[in-house]
DNA sequence: CAACTGACCATCC
DNA sequence: AGGATGGCCAGTT
C-alpha cells in the first residue's frame, strides 16, 4: 500500500499559498479526485509530526477545524493559522477572505 | 469476507 | 438556518 494518492494529496496542499486555506474538497478537485474529499482527510491524518506539509491550511467546507474544538490538534492548527494572519472569529474561517482561488 | 469508520461534501427538508 | 440523508473511498476490525 502506497497509492500516490498521499503524494498527489501532499503536493497540493503544499501549493496552498501562506496565509490563505483550502477546503478538502478543493484539495481533492486539485490532486484529481473530484469526489473523494475524504482521501484527503485520511492522507492528512497518516502525516507524521515533523512533516513539512502545511496541513493547517486544510479546512472543512464549513470553514472550521475538523477538530474536536478542545483537542490539542485543534488548538496548534489553530495557533498555527493564526501566526499566518488568519483570523479565526468563534472557531470560523472566513472563507470569502481566506479561501484560496475563488 | 462483510461491516464499520472517518481531519468530508452536496443536497434536500 | 440547522438537521438528516446519501455518496465516496480506503484502511480497520
Amino acid at each position: 500500500m502506497q497509492p500516490d494518492y498521499n503524494i498527489a494529496i501532499w503536493t497540493a496542499v503544499g501549493h496552498i499559498p501562506v496565509g490563505k486555506v483550502a477546503t478538502y474538497g478543493q484539495i481533492a478537485r486539485l490532486a484529481g479526485f473530484p469526489n473523494s474529499a475524504r482521501a484527503v482527510g485520511r492522507a492528512l491524518a497518516i502525516l507524521p509530526s515533523d512533516t513539512r506539509i502545511p496541513w493547517h491550511r486544510v479546512i472543512n467546507a464549513k470553514g472550521q477545524i475538523s477538530f474536536p474544538i478542545a483537542s490539542e490538534k485543534f488548538k496548534e492548527q489553530a495557533l498555527r493559522l493564526t501566526s499566518e494572519g488568519i483570523l479565526i472569529k468563534q472557531g470560523k474561517i472566513s472563507l470569502t477572505l481566506f479561501g484560496w482561488e475563488l
